[in-house]
DNA sequence: TTATATCACGAACGTGCGTTCTAAGTCAAG
DNA sequence: CTTGACTTAGAACGCACGTTCGTGATATAA
């Protein structure tokens, strides 16, 4: 589309709605645009909307008072909240959120842009109790944001469940043929590797890592 | 301040403000919030509104239609952005941004959230290049949120310059007496002590940490 | 010239919407 | 019981606000 057909009147007049959004809470009225963009007439005002609206920057709820709205950016647009559903234990398997068991008691949440992580419905976040998992360049207090289970693909950072011994690890896993490879992100340590698939349960696989200090 | 004095119809309303909001970009009228909370008076209504406004949970503008918005979390309020300024990497000081040379073209940033940093200032980002800080537990790709030299306590997570072997480290450093003791977050590394305070140059705090995957 | 489209002005209409007033029901303190 | 604070209800007032209509100015094309 043109988006450069904008008149001067046109573009004040967006841009005062920006501005008014910003500092009020709540879009303007035809009259307050009128005012401010030195328009007298109230028709003036509606035939310039509706020019904007015809060109898709805005948006009119029609009979409504300051029913518009910016198509544009809207600010919340860009985050998102995680739910926090635990701690995430060396000793013990990841508490992954059950599908039907949802948190609506969402105190224990994070807010996050979509700059850091591209927003899925499952992600979930644990807080990581321990030292146990620094070989991932992972430490205590830090926050791993974590998706459940399913296209684990080679290469991804997952937290697996080691059945034989008890524990919770985050390495990087390949399958090689019947075997798994689990490569801990520190270059410096050997890799494990488990003959028997079965006894590694993978819980989801690592998103992202938050640390604050 | 009392939260408690809730009733029913203000957590009501209060939750339908917030839906309503969010769905339609601009807030509801009395009426409108009458209808959805089934309430058939817009006294009823006023009167509760200016009840949230004494408890402080919304603002309103008299005399304006829909001139209310919420004091909580205002969406835009809980995100601000921060100046990605370069690359940190082990051979090189750090890239501190100087005070009086403005980022303006700023299309290298990340939006965060006030959940993970306390926004300040002078707050910049860098990305790490190489492995050159895995036993900080910081590794390649990861982005290190600081904040510019001073006030440096004992302990923190600092960005330095070590002249003498022209490299560029993330430890916390303590002061002890005479000499400085560099101390590497991986607990298993022994810490470097340096004897003349002239031989590094503190360049940052380190606030946060963030890694995707 | 006429015709068509774009843009601006002012006035009037009808309703949306915040405000205010009167009245009444509930409940705990006296 | 009465009193007073709190909450709900209904109605009326009056301005706010979106809409529509008539008018006119300007510009480009036939």
């Amino acid at each position: 589309m043109a988006e450069v057909k904008l008149s001067a009147r046109q573009e004040a007049i967006l841009k005062f709605i920006g501005e008014f959004i910003e500092e009020n809470g709540y879009p303007p009225t035809i009259r307050e645009i009128g005012k401010a963009c030195k328009i007298t007439s109230t028709s003036v005002v509606n035939y310039n909307l509706n020019k904007l609206e015809r060109e898709g920057l805005i948006n009119r709820d029609r009979e409504v008072s300051r029913g518009l709205r910016l198509t544009a950016q809207r600010p919340s647009e860009n985050m998102f909240r995680i739910p926090l559903v635990g701690r995430i234990v060396a000793s013990e398997p990841v508490p992954v959120p059950s599908s039907d068991f949802k948190i609506f008691g969402d105190d224990e949440a994070i807010e996050l842009t979509k700059d850091l992580v591209t927003p899925q419905e499952d992600l979930f976040a644990l807080q990581v109790q321990g030292d146990s998992m620094v070989d991932a360049m992972i430490g205590d207090g830090d926050i791993v944001i974590m998706r459940p289970h399913k296209d684990v693909k080679n290469g991804d950072l997952v937290a697996v469940w080691l059945k034989d011994r008890e524990e919770t690890t985050l390495k990087r896993i390949y399958r090689e043929n019947e075997r798994i490879r689990l490569q801990p992100a520190n270059p410096n340590m050997a890799p494990i590797y488990i003959e028997n698939p079965a006894q590694v349960r993978v819980q989801g696989r690592v998103v992202a890592v938050l640390r604050k200090t």
